[in-house]
RNA sequence: GCCACAAUGGCUCAGUUGGUAGAGCAAUUCAUUCGUAAUGAAUAGGUCGCCGGUUCGAGUCCGGCUUGUGGCUCCA
């Protein structure tokens, strides 16, 4: 009997029942069979061995395809997992799946045993060894008891407890050599595919990831199905390594830490204070646009401020703990957020409806005591500052503050030329509602509205259920740094709690009290956060505006004195201090001079400068940056993110 | 907090089976003024993260702590 194939071109060819894609492949070209590495039916991916019984719609998937990528490296996890079978007898397993970039195997090596870095090279040599048997890859249906004796059998706690969340009928494994896995699927034919390999690196991971439960050992490896592209791939880890925020951070003297100031707290250094004062001015001076007011408040505040908000109860014990002073019984928090005291400053007068919108904002520093683990550069650190406001408003003005701050942020990604972001929309758990608080009216209102804005914004936004604050729903922007991490940065998010536990209110066209709607909003997230994001992603493509500073001019000879100062007064137009130094002595050496080393830019004019209208352009400690135009020389000085700034209305 | 790894002058690193610390760059001084980072000479700079142990002797071995790195968990 025949089966119709149909291909994504819309294609239809006939294959006898039970044809596998490798063959449908092979059909088409035997170069096309070389490269395909797993199959499309009807919508789900399947091994390429498994017979098609049935018509269906048919895509063959290389590893160019997150399919094809994923089978691949889900595919080596298994490997893995049978190398480690044969030199750690008794290990259990975990999961293994196929992650981002590459793959990982939880497993549990028993106690006593631990596998470290610096066995990997025995890994690797027997992972080598089975992709030369070319073992075949084989999938299995089975029925759940025979799963659940064949992995109990074995010793295989964590195998079992898995199946036994299974329904039967649904259950496969896939064996390769002696190794047989529990497993979904779909995998390579066989274990020859993987040309190169490499075990990453060691981690230990909580059993379903919950900290209560045993923690297994993570091994994370990477394969290709060419040796180059193993090569090419530790090249583009040592690249992306270079934008490290930290590693430029040191270079460029923005920011230290010290180990007597503490943990996750981080110094900034003189340029990295002006980097992030440069942000703060191009923040304050749109939202002045945008009608906010500043204020500033203190960095600690009483304990009853922190149960009244409600965040004591919630974080009291991992926190910071209270500063104690003389009088007994008193007790102050540092502030682990800003919004009870703009709160305060609320509640500091009464408010017409006319009054509202009212848009607290302040650069308030905040410290979280972070777990030590969780700390990471200027991206996770326990003294902060966010660039943060309050919106407190009627519940018919939130829609069209949420996006007015949603244009804020908006105006920030494209001055900074922010591309790649993500947008998240954090919604309330789809069953479980009783944690969250504010009336069911409330909650639909703004989480209707905020979709509608997303939409309305042109915003392609995820909708993660569950994640919303327990007080509202919000609208998250991650970004990613250098090595493909996700960070989140800024943050909009509706309040219906805290006016409620501060008793806010306002007057009405109604003459009654009424709860305002607290928005609170950070662009940036964190400064220090933004600060580190911001490093990793302008790396490389500005790559001296981190340090804008003074720049001495030096003609090669008197002939070109006046353009040395044409040039410096059209570079001073553009804020930017310049030096002529025309003493036409001969130049070059004369820049190691200590007094022009303190110049971090030397700019040289000559004849063909001149000839060009160009300069060219040193940095001390860099070298030589080529001759350029003199306006992207400024533009390169002058930051060319700050030129956008100014730019962006 | 948990698992693994690491910590040597300002920076990047070397330091052989434990025998008393080394380079390059940066800094300082002098010379040099040559069209391109980084010219020559000289000087200075380290209780080898901290505490303890083993040893005749510890940067090196062992234990604890601190800090950092890759993950996990967390993330107001």
């Amino acid at each position: 009997m025949m089966i119709k194939i149909t291909f994504p071109d819309g294609s239809v060819r006939e294959y006898p029942q039970g044809t596998t894609a490798m063959q449908i492949a092979e059909s088409i070209s035997s170069r096309l069979a070389q490269d395909v590495v797993a199959a499309g039916v009807n919508g789900d991916t399947w091994d390429l061995t498994r017979p098609i019984e049935t018509d269906a719609s048919v895509k063959l998937y290389k590893w160019e395809d997150e399919e094809g990528k994923h089978a691949f490296w889900h595919s080596s996890a298994h490997l893995m997992a049978e190398a480690l079978q044969e030199l750690y007898p008794g290990i259990k397993f975990g999961i293994g799946p196929a992650v981002e970039n590459g793959f990982y195997y939880d497993v549990d090596p028993g106690d006593g045993v631990a596998i470290k870095d610096s066995d990997f090279p025995a890994i690797e040599a027997k992972m080598a060894e089975l992709v030369a048997r070319k073992e075949a890859i084989v999938r299995q249906n089975i029925s759940k008891a025979d799963a659940l004796k064949m992995f109990a059998d074995r010793g295989e706690t964590y195998k079992t407890e898995l199946i036994e969340e299974l329904a039967d009928g649904t259950i496969t494994t896939y064996s390769q050599g002696v190794f047989t896995d529990l497993c979904r699927g779909p995998h390579l034919p066989d274990t020859s595919y993987v040309k190169a390999l490499k075990l990453m690196s060691v981690a230990g991971a909580y059993w379903r990831g919950d900290e209560k439960r045993k923690q297994l050992t993570r091994i994370y490896g990477v394969t290709f199905p060419k040796k180059k592209m193993l090569d090419e791939y530790l090249v583009l880890l040592e690249e992306a390594k270079k934008r490290d925020h930290r590693k430029i951070g040191k270079e460029l003297e923005l920011f230290t830490f010290s180990q007597n100031v503490g943990q996750g707290l981080p110094l900034l250094l003189p340029k990295g204070t002006q980097l992030r004062l440069k942000l703060e001015e191009f923040l304050k001076r749109i939202q002045k646009k945008f009608g906010y007011l500043q204020v500033m408040t203190p960095h600690i505040g009483g304990k009853g401020l922190y149960v009244t908000s409600g965040h004591y109860a919630k974080y009291g014990k991992d926190s910071f703990q209270p500063i104690h002073t003389p009088e007994e019984g008193e007790e102050f928090l540092l502030k682990p957020m800003n919004c009870p005291h703009h709160c305060e400053i609320y509640k500091a007068s009464p408010h017409s409806y006319k009054d509202l919108p009212l848009r607290l904002a302040e650069f308030g520093t905040v410290y979280r005591y972070e777990q030590s683990g969780e700390l990471h550069g200027l991206t996770r650190v326990r003294g902060f500052t966010q660039d943060d406001a309050h919106i407190f408003c009627t519940p018919d003005q939130v829609k069209n503050e949420f996006i007015k701050v949603m244009d804020i942020i908006h105006i920030i990604f494209k001055a900074l030329d922010f591309k790649d972001y993500e947008a998240q929309i954090s919604l309330r758990d789809q069953e479980n509602r009783d944690k969250y608080i504010g009336s069911e009216e409330n909650w639909e209102k703004a989480e209707r509205e905020i979709i509608e804005v997303c939409k309305e914004k042109g915003i392609n936004a995820r909708v993660e259920y569950g994640e919303a604050a327990f007080y509202g729903p919000k609208l998250d922007f991650m970004v990613k740094d250098a090595l493909g991490r996700r960070w989140q940065l800024g943050t909009i998010q509706v309040d219906y709690n805290l006016p409620e536990r501060f008793q806010l209110e306002y007057v009405g066209a109604d003459n009654q009290k009424h709860r305002p709607v607290m928005i609170h909003r950070a662009p940036f997230g964190s400064m220090e956060r933004f600060v580190a994001v911001l490093i990793e992603h302008t790396a490389g493509k500005f790559p001296l505006w981190l340090t804008p500073d003074q720049a001495v001019i030096l003609p090669i000879s008197e002939k070109f004195n006046d353009y040395a100062h044409q040039i410096a007064a059209e570079l001073t137009n553009q804020d930017i201090r310049v030096i002529v130094d025309d003493r036409n002595e001969k130049v070059g050496r004369k820049i190691r001079d200590n007094e022009m080393k303190k110049i971090p830019y030397m700019l040289i004019v000559g004849e063909k400068e001149a000839e060009n209208n160009e300069i060219s352009v040193r940095k001390h400690g860099e070298g030589d940056k080529g001759s350029m135009k003199i306006t992207t020389f400024a533009a390169i000085l002058t930051e060319e993110v700050e030129k956008q700034m100014n730019d962006w209305q």
